[in-house]
DNA sequence: TCCGAATCACCCTGGACAAA
DNA sequence: TTTGTCCAGGGTGATTCGGA
């Protein structure tokens, strides 16, 4: 009932301009003094509401707020679209109801945001049914707000994005890359995008910095970003320099594999309690790297180049030990 | 007639308390 | 928890009034 009232509250500012708090009362049957608490729960939740005392004085709102119909700004608007994918209405049988919020929503924002916000829709797939991974879900380190806002801006402008990533076991680098959307899969989020024309899928956690353009991208007119995520899934799982490891490991080591390696193929516990599982890196290095991470809780299987990596790199560091300490 | 101070009316602010 | 009533305090603009 409250959170009606203060939705009419606004409304009536909007609608009216400068009211009394006895006029909003008597508009909302209630007395003064709820309209007053009224009034500061909306200044709390960051409406912008504000108060002229004196003789003809009555809260009013800021004169910016007034030009956007319901108050959202674009962001939230956004939200609120890309929220209503098609699966959500498709799970919860709310598909007409949902269209008919979508389009009062699209039709809310002011006439030059429009267009993008309808564009940008295009550009973010939620949940889609692929995991890239193929792996459960894991709980990502959050990006800085300034990051993603930077990479979320570019790719709904449809500019250039410099990026500076870090790949698995590798430098951070900065490189330019041309961004067609975004994906998110279990609270894990990617950036599509092409590089010098080639196909490129980054993971946002690993974005360190990241600066929009003032050049426009090479995007396709129109693009099925959930179609081009399950190429790129099926692409990512099979092809490439990927190698496949099979090792035994320690169970409580197990979420620290989980998060480098690229997909978990198998899995079986074994009698002692130790985890078998065949796993694929994104190339030898990276395959070294996370098993070496591991050290003695993880025991190489195969392929026999990796174990030999390893057992040379162990002799290696013995051999450092021994003559310096 | 003009100007400045005093007064009035209207309104917001915030706290306390009781009732539903 | 929400709402209504009461109260004291303070800000602002309009009006009134007296002196120059």
């Amino acid at each position: 009932m409250r959170a009606d009232r203060l939705v009419s509250l606004v409304l009536l500012l909007r609608q009216r301009g400068r009211l009394s708090a006895a006029t909003l009362a008597r508009e909302l049957e209630v007395s003064t003094r709820t309209v007053l608490r009224d009034i500061e729960a909306l200044s709390a939740a960051g409406i912008p509401v504000y108060a002229e005392r004196g003789r003809y004085g009555g809260f009013e709102l800021l004169p910016g707020f007034q030009t956007e119909l319901t108050g959202l700004n674009h962001d939230e608007a956004l939200a609120l679209l890309v929220a209503g994918s098609r699966r959500g209405a498709q799970v919860f049988g709310l598909g007409s109801a949902l269209a008919s919020a979508m389009l009062k929503i699209l039709d809310a924002l002011p006439e030059e945001q429009r267009a993008t916000a309808a564009g940008a829709v295009q550009r973010l797939l939620i949940d889609p049914e692929t995991d890239l991974l193929s792996r459960r879900q894991v709980v990502e380190e959050e990006l800085p707000d300034p990051v993603v806002g930077e990479i979320r801006r570019a790719v709904f402008a449809g500019h250039r994005l410099r990026l500076r990533y870090a790949a698995v076991g590798q430098e951070a680098t900065w490189r330019t890359v041309d961004p067609i959307g975004l994906v998110t899969v279990r609270q894990q989020g990617y950036l599509l995008a092409t590089k010098a024309g080639e196909d490129r899928t980054y993971r946002l956690s690993r974005v360190q910095a990241a600066e929009e353009l003032d050049e426009l991208a090479e995007r396709p007119e129109r693009i099925d970003l959930e179609r081009a995520w399950q190429e790129r899934s099926t692409r990512f799982r099979t092809g490439g320099d990927q190698v496949a490891v099979k090792l035994r490991l320690n169970p409580a080591r197990r979420e620290q594999l989980v998060r480098t390696a690229l997909a978990v193929l198998s899995e079986s516990l074994e009698d002692d309690g130790r985890l078998v599982l065949e796993v694929t890196f994104q190339d030898k290095r990276h395959a070294e790297w996370a098993l070496w991470q591991l050290a003695t809780d993880a025991q190489p299987l195969a392929p026999a180049w990796l174990i030999h990596s390893l057992q040379t790199r162990a002799t290696a560091l013995d051999n450092h030990y021994n003559q310096h300490l």
